[in-house]
DNA sequence: GCAGCCTTGTAAGGCTTCCGTACTAAAATA
DNA sequence: TATTTTAGTACGGAAGCCTTACAAGGCTGC
């Protein structure tokens, strides 16, 4: 029997993130094809993970998930032609619109965010509630800056 | 002075994925820019961040990164092109050739990995190193079976 | 009240990254 | 030897995002 040396090579920070992100992002997409709007994708994150619930201009959008107004429209284009929101115009300014959620798209956010958290309740059973806690916590430290405030609700 | 309430809201554990990983990958781009590396991106660490010291297959590349084999055999490709890799026949296996990176590859390997690892190293600083040591205990154990036995060296 | 600048949203086109289908050649298996 | 599996490549396309360019409304200073 061979007495073999553990070798502590630390795996890049990089690759450990990419892969979370990655085993996250493909069990949501996993459940929210089980649903009944398994036409959502992680793309169309952008607006219902940043809208407010009053409704949201595009580059108000687009500056909290750090794209352009352009990616931003065509995602919102698309979700608008699927039902989940509307434009309406900006009382308070002519130039702009006011993107808001339907019913429809309420309940996808809602479900969406069900599943969300199921996924990490899910992990906190896996890989020990302090540990995904932990998680939560060095996550939200490290993207503070960039995420800004939390949205309301 | 208003008394305002702390609303307690979650953020979505995919959007702090996301947000990390981003914060991580812009830094990291940004860094590599400014040394004689400047044209490796991201999308090169399916090789470098996977490939063995000898040198591997492509299917073992794409395996490890979990894409398809044209997809890495692109990515080879390009690196081939610049001189940060080679593909010499697999004398084992006549259909097979191995991908192994030249002197030129191994120093962009190192340096990259200096910058990772400087990097996980200043958030340390800024965020707390627990804090780093934590969110790097739990990323990989959440993505352990995912990326299998570390790599050697 | 108007000239010039800024902002909002859109249009059009392009680039990067990845995948699916299809194929060749070599190896493994029956 | 005949058949099936495996390694790699070619080709076309889709998704997601960006850049450039623009129209229309708002704002500021005179």
């Amino acid at each position: 029997m061979s007495t073999e040396l553990e070798i502590p090579t630390r795996r890049p920070m990089i690759g450990l993130l990419d892969a979370a992100f990655d085993a996250f992002a493909s069990e949501l997409e996993r459940r929210v094809a089980d649903t009944a709007f398994r036409d959502i994708r992680i793309t169309h994150g952008c607006v219902f993970g940043n809208i407010e619930p009053d409704g949201s201009r595009l580059t108000e959008l687009a500056q909290r998930a750090r794209m352009t107004k352009q990616s931003v429209g065509e995602v919102a284009t698309e979700l608008e032609q699927r039902g989940y929101l509307e434009r309406v115009p900006d009382p308070s300014d002519g130039r702009a619109k006011i993107i808001r959620l339907t019913e429809r798209g309420r309940e996808a956010q809602a479900l969406g965010r069900g599943i969300i958290d199921e996924i990490e309740r899910e992990w906190a059973e896996r890989y020990g509630a302090d540990r995904v806690a932990a998680l939560r916590d060095a996550l939200e430290a490290v993207t503070a800056e960039r995420l800004g405030a939390v949205p309301v609700a």
